[in-house]
DNA sequence: TCGGCATATTTGTCCTAGACAAGTTGTTGA
DNA sequence: TCAACAACTTGTCTAGGACAAATATGCCGA
């Protein structure tokens, strides 16, 4: 068993950092040109090695990036100034919630496991699906993202949360077990898009409303979604984006997707990342709100009902 | 089943590629340089744009060189050669339950979601966890890659067969509740390593050998996993790579990943991706395969008799 | 004062082409 | 038959240069 030794890490390869922190290789290499930071040092082959302490750095300036600052004001700064944006200015920190959310925020923070999924089940037993995926998890999703992006809590805690809610509402979907229903609705999310909660959230709501979804996973290409809709006979595509995704990709998306599917489809799209979204798309339905789904969901039934026969 | 007809876009940019088939920009650059292939078009900026069917004609390669093959002589066969090989010597792995196997295969390409639910559930109660996923769901795997890489499915389908384990593993698992057992292992992947169903397969694995397995979900960062194993106390840090994954990545990563750690906490890997991985990394160990996966654990096991009170 | 539009800057990703080390294969000699 | 050495293969790194998309800034008219 080695004795670990402290000063032994001369520094990582750039392609560690490049996993580490989620900058590209060409990223590293471009600031370093431009900003004069990082400052690697080189191996015997002339090869970058990091140091440990400015990979740190980075990832800070990587997370003060995605809360919307930009690379150019954030490498001019300091230590110091950084760590005082990392604590200042989170937009909309102030949101006067529950004290039961920040109860629960805290049992995410201190990954009590037990206690977290015990409070899970008694809300959903309290207040019906419907509202608890409303009232409880996405506001509780949104604070844990908050959170993160404050420092306050890190990736694990927020793995772990993610883990738990994905635990949750597959065990309980897999016991609704719908084999019918109306409409039929497919569920995923287009490439770049990897968050499958969102996708969860709205298969709950829809089984509990007697309508059949047809789960796909996230990541799917818009002419497989074309196909997968043909196929599967659904009467509705319906796509989530989160917050992270470019207002400006997904209308594209959704245009692009409207256009190769067929009319008689309808086109239903959710999450965080639609909210941006100023404009209406010819044909597309934006569900900011889980509220709006509902909206959609009469509309459907309405729509159906004038036409009945199929 | 007809073969699917290729959309008649343009090309795709050297990113989606890398994406897609794993294969690293430089790699892709570096192939066209030497070996002629592929022979991307460009666009009004001069940038590669991929014809689709030589991004599947990647993958097909990149799924060979996993396979033991060298890019060399891959690269220097034409089509029918190509698909020669992909047929033929993987049939190594000709597991008696074959015809099974193949009739599976041909539920998943024709969507028969119910009928592969169930064949799914009898199979699991006949044979046990352990032998289920060792005999019928890593090989089923496997051959919805082959018969993706072929062109016998798409992503749908893919897509859609993903869905169905993960839903079976963990509503299986969910009842199965562990709330003690040893070793605790910590179940992950690092950054860029997306796949979640080795680590089900893993942690189900685990829970039917009495472990404690703390499933945290794909993407986490290397000092995350240092803090995540502290905090919940693991005895060992299980990774799981799939195919796609860079294997000089994967062990610059476990490299790295082992430096961190404490010096009594294992660390193993386990996947197809890590296959390619000749070299054995100090302090780490490989699992190619699941049976080795019971070698880890009874190693454990018995270096923890050797020495009990802690 | 404010919204809309044209211009300027910022910024990530792509390009070429050369180099080299680690791994693999092949050959020679004991 | 097997070890040692040479030759080859192959992925990843290097250096700037270039450009388009995103963002900021300035300007004009209402």
């Amino acid at each position: 068993m080695p004795t670990r030794t402290i000063q032994a890490i001369p520094g990582l390869p750039i392609a560690s950092v490049e996993r580490e922190t989620g900058l590209s290789k060409d990223t590293l290499r471009v600031w370093e040109r431009r900003y004069g930071f990082p400052t690697p040092e080189r191996d015997a082959n002339g090869e970058r090695l990091y140091a440990p302490l400015q990979v740190r750095r980075l990832a800070q300036i990587k997370r003060l990036m995605d809360r919307g600052h930009r690379p150019g004001k954030l490498l001019a700064l300091d230590e110091a100034a950084l760590l005082a944006l990392d604590e200042l200015p989170s937009a909309a920190q102030a949101t006067p919630g529950d004290e039961q959310l920040d109860a629960w925020l805290n049992l995410v923070k201190t990954h009590d496991s037990e206690a977290l999924q015990q409070a899970f089940h008694r809300e959903m037993a309290k207040r019906g699906m419907a509202r608890f995926v409303q009232d409880i998890v996405a506001p509780l999703i949104a604070r844990v993202g908050a959170a993160w992006s404050r420092n306050e809590l890190g990736i694990f805690e927020e793995h772990l949360f993610s883990q738990h809610l994905e635990k949750l509402f597959r065990t309980t979907l897999a016991n609704m077990a719908p084999q019918t229903g109306h409409p039929r609705v497919l569920l995923t999310t287009l490439s770049g898009e990897e968050h499958t909660l969102g996708l969860l959230m709205v298969e709950a709501l829809l089984v509990v409303e007697d309508a059949y979804p047809v789960l796909l996973g996230p990541q799917t290409p818009i002419d497989e979604i074309v196909r997968a809709a043909s196929l599967k006979q659904v009467d509705a595509v319906c796509l989530s984006f989160s917050s992270a995704y470019s207002p400006a990709l997904a209308a594209q998306g959704l245009r692009d997707l409207r256009q190769r599917l067929p009319g008689d489809t309808q086109l239903w799209a959710g999450g965080y990342g639609v909210k941006p979204i100023r404009k209406p798309i010819d044909g597309v339905c934006l569900v900011p709100e889980f509220q709006d789904l509902f909206d959609c969901l009469a509309g459907w039934r309405s729509a159906k009902d004038s036409k009945p026969a199929v």
